[in-house]
RNA sequence: GCCCUCGUGGUGAAAUUGGUAGACACAAAGGACUUAAAAUCCUUGCCGCUUGCGGAGUGCCAGUUCGAGUCUGGCCGAGGGCACCA
């Protein structure tokens, strides 16, 4: 037998498809389109194996559906704006386009590698002014739509990276790349105003019925609308200050009105700007806020005012005003009423500070004694020391009759609030895309004309200096607009915004003028399966969403307000983590066994390692495999085969050496299967068999519904398994010998089953034995889907007691009949009297006997 | 604290959606071939009695059902998301 050289044949149809163009896809109206797209990779340096998992996924797909007859549209490309480059230009002193543009190249190579079914003539690079020419205009397009503007607000301030993070990129009170404690500051910021499709980002999400339900709750979380009612609270104490605006889901609970609390940076904060008293406790507050210890333990702290709020439902009871720690500026009106015995958080406030604790909501059990002490009440029940409240049911009722009442009084509003905050999106970075405004000497905002873009990155700057190198070029700090001198802005674009609309760049890569065709994207979008990691549940496919929303709007050309209609997330490859006795992590290439399954240095072999919990693969754990050499080892059909295999998809996965070597041979079994079909076909002689004949069909036909299924379902490891089945099927049938034909007919079913996985195996395969490739997907014939017998399980008293090998679909008297018949039945069960039996067809039967 | 997901052999996992639990693979043990090793192939897999069969069995406890890994309720455990959101 020969052995199977993959490095040879692989690299052989990794030139044909490249030479021939096989993966290009072109517009065509007549042709069902498919969009399958895999999140574009950061270019750092090497693909991963959690590339290698995302775009094997993906091509299996992108093949498969190709073969359906589809039009498929799968491109590739870079989101190659960032940080890791502004640093590695940083440590080593390069230039970051340089660093940048060699990581595409040799990614580029081993993505190519993997053979995957890429249309190449569609590559895009976020950080090509060919690629944020177009974003720059995009972004003016916005603004003048009026969802962009500017403000001065506070921001993560990260103290590492200098610059400004999203509230999205703060996890823990730390920045999401340096780890650091963020801090506050106060910056003119850009904002995309996201938040003014709340509700149709909210709603949308019901119509993507393809998308995972835990993706759709976290976004649905993160969007936070609730349903309430703005009360302005009348103030007395300070001739300035007339009323104080609160936003409450809970305004049935006034009468348990006990204080008014409000954030420090509140409007009137600055009543107390000299306040020393006040100022110490804004110290404290922002000390605070930014340490771990305080974050965790969040004890409520406050400072009193001399003002006094009126309830709004009876002006007698007044109640004091509090700035509090634990109210937040963004967030409603920046101010709460708090009524302890309904709010927990409320109620440590006011145990704290002695304050009164009025209970007005008693559950409906319990009589109009009940009180609440230490443990909030905020379940259901009937309203009690609520004057014309009393006797209604809390909470649905009560809310609604409550806000009724205070709309007529003019008292409040009813009021609906999200937690979702606009996007900032300016960044204090070089390696980014250029934010497209100027200011004149008042700071007035001015629009970079369309013939000036698009504003170019300057090249060749030193970046070991502090703060935002852009801020420091003067030359490219200024610019002349209609003979008229201004500053440029030096803030960058979040990248993120690089990666909101690149799946319509694909659509029309190559056009200059726009930034996409709309004819190309009223055709080829949305994604039909859009493929990635769980981590970007909400940032970036939210982020995704808002702009399909905002380019919607004022736009009668563009109505695609979902850009991808299925979502798959898939897991991520682990590998056990290991440390040597000084805790330094170690590579998995550093390590030999012995026979006791322990496991040494390899250059020091007294040195033994300990086997920490298996992480996904990370540079800093060491954990990790390189993609690269283990093709170079094993050929990328077999590493193909290995990340589909063992696990589903969607959930992690093991790297195990067993596993892929047990891959690589499976690769090599296939190969002898086809030799050894080869030479049967290369005989002269032919033989007629049919019962094997028909077995074999039957089995193919079966093997197509199966794998088809499992395609459709994404359960890629189940299709493994098919394949090993399938291989045990055949290798012991053929042994048989039977018409030549009928093994060529069949096998040619299995090898285009097999080229989604291991497209490079079957491609040569098919070459071989002289196929004309048409690369269609094979349909199953429904005569061959039945077998002629079936086992039927017999199960007497709901218990297994033996299966009968029968005809298929026989009739339950029947079967019956032979069950009577049987050694095992009589032996047992003779002196019984059937009372009920349960049929099902093909399946089983279920006798109750007594 | 709130929300979501998941608990099946030594391991990764299958299970036509309520109908043979453990397909397929990894690991292990035993065997075959071999001078030997590697490779390859076969057998075993929890508890009983010798094969065959019987029994228990899908985190735990109940329930619905002729029949539950699958449905319902409660509990326990693991993972993930959000976190002073008023």
């Amino acid at each position: 037998m020969e052995r199977y050289n993959f490095k040879i044949i692989e690299r052989k149809w990794q030139s044909y498809w490249i030479k021939n163009k096989s993966f290009k896809s072109l517009i065509n109206k007549n042709q069902k389109k498919f969009y399958c797209l895999e999140m574009f990779p950061y270019p750092s340096g090497n693909i991963h194996m959690g590339h290698v998992r995302n775009y094997t996924i993906g091509d299996v797909l992108a093949r498969y559906k190709k073969m359906q007859g589809f039009n498929v549209l799968h491109p590739m490309g870079w989101d190659s704006f960032g940080m890791p480059a502004e640093n590695a230009a940083r440590q080593n002193n390069l230039d970051p386009k340089n660093w940048t543009e060699k990581n595409i190249s040799k990614m580029r190579e081993q993505l190519k590698m993997l053979g995957l079914s890429i249309d190449w003539d569609r590559e895009i690079s976020t950080c090509s002014p060919s690629y944020y020419k177009h974003q720059q205009k995009l972004f003016l397009e916005l603004y003048d739509k009026g969802l962009v503007y500017r403000k001065e607000n506070y921001v993560n301030w990260d103290p590492v990276d200098k610059t400004v993070l999203a509230n999205e990129q703060v996890i823990d009170g730390k920045g999401w790349r340096s780890g650091a404690l963020v801090e506050r500051k106060k910056l003119n910021q850009w904002f995309f105003n996201i938040s003014k499709f709340s509700d149709q980002l909210l709603d949308g999400l019901e119509k993507l019925d393809s998308w995972p339900n835990k993706v759709k709750v976290m976004q649905k979380n993160w969007i936070g609308k609730s349903f309430g009612c703005e009360i302005p609270f009348t103030v007395e104490g300070n001739k300035e200050i007339k009323e104080i605006k609160c936003f409450t889901t809970r305004p049935d609970t006034l009468f348990g009105l006990s204080f008014l609390a409000v954030s420090i940076d509140h409007p009137i904060s600055k009543f107390y700007e000299d306040d020393k008293e006040f100022i110490n406790f804004k110290k404290l507050c922002s000390k605070s806020g930014t340490t771990e210890e305080a974050l965790a333990q969040a004890e409520k702290i406050g400072f009193k005012t001399k003002l006094l709020a009126q309830n709004p439902l009876d002006n007698n009871l007044k109640v004091p005003v509090y700035f509090a720690n634990f109210v937040l500026m963004d967030y409603g009106f920046g101010a709460v009423f708090g009524c302890p015995a309904h709010d927990q958080r409320d109620l440590d406030f006011a145990l704290k500070y002695n304050l009164k604790i009025k209970t007005v909501v008693k559950p409906q059990e319990e009589n109009e004694n009940f009180e609440v002490t230490t443990q909030a009440y905020t379940g259901p029940g009937k309203l009690f020391n609520s004057n014309m409240l009393n006797g209604l049911n809390a909470p649905e009722e009560a809310i609604l009759k409550t806000i009724e009442l205070l709309e007529n009084k003019k008292k409040g509003n009813k009021k609906i609030n999200f937690r979702l905050k606009d996007w900032g999106v300016s960044r204090q970075r070089y390696w980014g895309c250029p934010i497209p405004m100027a200011y004149d000497k008042k700071g007035n905002v001015i629009k970079i004309p369309e013939n000036q873009l698009p504003v170019l990155l300057p090249e060749k700057i030193n970046l070991k200096t502090n703060g935002n190198p852009l801020d420091q070029q003067d030359n490219w700090k200024t610019v002349t607009i209609d003979g008229k001198i201004y500053k440029r802005e030096t803030d960058t674009l979040d990248t993120f915004v690089d990666s909101s609309w690149y799946f319509l760049r694909f659509c029309s890569s190559d056009n200059e003028n726009h930034g996409f065709d709309t004819e190309e994207v009223n055709y080829w979008m949305p994604v039909d399966q859009y493929i990635g990691g769980i981590e970007h549940a909400i940032l970036h496919l939210l982020y995704s969403r808002f702009f399909m929303q905002s380019i919607s709007f004022k736009n009668d050309n563009f109505n695609i307000n979902e850009p991808f209609s299925g979502l798959f997330t898939q897991g991520m490859v682990c590998h056990e983590t290991y440390k040597d006795q000084s805790n330094n992590w170690i590579s998995p290439d550093e390590i030999t066994t012995d026979d006791n399954k322990n496991y040494f240095k390899k250059d020091d072999p007294k040195e033994k390692i300990i086997v920490g919990p298996v992480e996904s693969m990370s540079k800093s754990k060491r954990n990790v495999i390189e993609p690269e050499k283990m093709i170079e080892k094993y050929g990328a059909d077999s590493i193909r085969l290995f990340i589909l295999s063992d696990s589903p998809p969607e959930k992690d996965i093991q790297w195990s050496d067993q596993g892929m070597l047990a891959s690589y041979k499976f690769v090599q079994k296939l190969w002898g299967l086809h030799c050894k079909i080869k030479s049967i076909l290369d005989d002269d002689k032919n033989y007629s068999n049919s019962e094997a004949e028909e077995k074999i069909t039957k089995f193919t036909h079966q093997l197509i519904q199966k794998i088809t299924n499992n395609l459709e379902k994404f359960n890629y490891n189940v299709i493994v398994a098919n394949l090993y089945e399938m291989y045990n099927f055949f290798n012991k049938i053929l042994s048989v010998k039977m018409n030549k034909e009928v093994i060529k007919e069949n096998f040619v079913h299995i090898l285009k089953l097999i080229s989604p996985l291991m497209p490079h195996l079957a491609a040569e395969s098919l070459e071989q034995l002289k196929i004309e490739n048409k690369n269609e997907w094979p349909e199953p014939i429904e005569k061959y889907l039945k077998d002629d017998n079936i086992v039927m399980i017999v199960q007497i008293n709901g218990k297994k007691r033996m299966s009968i090998n029968t005809k298929v679909d026989i009739i339950q008297d029947e079967l019956i009949t032979s069950i009577k018949n049987t050694e095992y039945y009589n032996k047992n069960y003779a002196d019984k009297k059937i009372i009920k039996t349960i049929f099902v067809k093909n399946r089983l039967i279920n006798l109750i006997v007594k």
